[in-house]
DNA sequence: AGAGTTCTTCCGCTCAGTGGAAGCGCCCTC
DNA sequence: GAGGGCGCTTCCACTGAGCGGAAGAACTCT
């Protein structure tokens, strides 16, 4: 940059990215030290690229003086070209009115899903995923929907590597979960009985668009009552189905 | 900057910024042109930046090759603090299970209301407001809830300014929407007919924390129906009042 | 095929950006 | 209440990152 970089080559641009950066889901509030250690800016000039960024409310202030997203970004946001969310919303809102339980909608980003929707009453018990969240596929109803569906070597390339293992009942071993996805293209839906989180079992359909899995909806409900899994099973389907069939009339 | 800039004094992350805020509710997608126009960005510059902007995936591109938010910026904006609408959520999926109609959630954010959080199902009236959307707050059911909880003053500078009117039946004499105003404080909630949107209306009540309005919940339904709406009002008011206690619970 | 529009590449000039050092303010601990 | 540590803010002289006009490429419409 211009002045006495350290680094030549990097652009206020990065610079202003890797700030923001600095926030995930395990780090939502940070003090203006931690995000120049996270995003690797020298405190200095995070100083200076903060106060412009806070002054146009990229970032905000909480009461403690923290550092977190701010307003501004969060509308922005809101005007991601969200056109699946916008259809699939009321569906989720059926299945929510059918079941009671916690729903969401996820789609695949990379090697992760990544949640897009959610909604959840009073009722329902507490969990891990949050809309714009992350996790990894194998565990979680909704991944193997989504992974069920992905072309052989993508699968191949997924089970290829050392795959966490979030619970003592996570499936990692690659042949059982290899089978486990056949399974699941098979009968058109997935289970997880606390792959995840102790506690939590979990259902999930994809949304097909022209054989290619674009989303997955799915819940998630406490495991003491895993036995009215498949009864939900068919709710998820036809939920998943009219988001697939309505996505792919406003294509 | 740095380099022979046309108007020096103006910093890179300004531009970058400039480049953000060229998008808005009612023009989410653009061209490199329209971006630059927009954001008063030269053509080059915003060429460059909106480049490293896509690489990071701050912007996206549409299939017609329009530029829009990227999904990166979509997923820091849920990070933005939202302890409101987190306790919230529930409860306006309670008032959706008792009503089957949209639902949402506002806070006041200048003269104007920014709707946080909205639930709607499939048979719900289609409605202009979105999660993330502005409306001016003298027609709408959720801006007039939150404006007769503002303090004397900031109700006089509402009103001394000329008022858009959006349909025939919004109201901006000052005299008179400042009447319905007491009669909103006293009631406990606001009712719209029409004053938005011709074929909606709508009813609103204050979520009251320490006698500050910190967020109001609204519905909206078809003007045929108008006449359910006195029965709405209550389940409204409860959920806000849930939900000011949660809230205030939580602080 | 010509005229217009939008996007991309090129390149020499220059000032915006840089970040170490030093100072400030707060909260511990001893 | 002195001393030490930590996080934030201000200062400032040096310099290469960024700038953007010009020219060219790609793509539409006539």
């Amino acid at each position: 940059m211009a002045g006495g970089s350290r680094e030549p080559g990097r652009s206020v641009t990065s610079k202003v990215l890797a700030i923001l950066g600095a926030f995930d889901a395990a780090h939502p509030r940070l003090t203006l030290t931690e995000v120049a250690a996270r995003s690797g800016v020298p405190l200095t000039t995070a100083h200076r690229l903060v106060g412009e960024l806070e002054r146009w409310q990229a970032l905000g202030r909480g009461p403690d003086g923290r550092l977190s997203v701010g307003l501004r970004l969060w509308e922005l946001g809101q005007l991601a070209p969200g056109r699946l969310q916008d259809v699939a919303h009321p569906w989720l809102q059926e299945v929510f009115a059918g079941t009671g339980e916690n729903v969401h909608l996820a789609v695949r980003d990379g090697l992760e899903v990544l949640y897009v929707d959610k909604v959840y009453g009073r009722r329902a018990v507490p969990i891990v995923s949050r809309a714009g969240g992350r996790l990894p596929m194998h565990p979680t109803g909704v991944g193997k929907a989504l992974l069920a569906h992905e072309p052989d070597w993508f699968v191949r390339a997924y089970l290829a590597r050392e795959l966490e293992r979030p619970t003592p009942h996570t499936i990692t071993e690659p042949g059982r979960l290899a089978r486990e996805l056949s399974a699941v293209r098979a009968q058109g839906y997935a289970l997880t009985y606390e792959e995840m989180t102790l506690g939590s079992c979990s259902a999930a359909a994809p949304v097909l668009v022209e054989g290619r899995a674009v989303a997955a909806l799915g819940i998630v409900l406490s495991s003491r009552r895993a036995r009215e899994l498949p009864r939900l099973v068919d709710i998820l389907r036809t939920a998943a189905a009219g988001i697939a069939e309505s996505y792919a009339a406003t294509a």
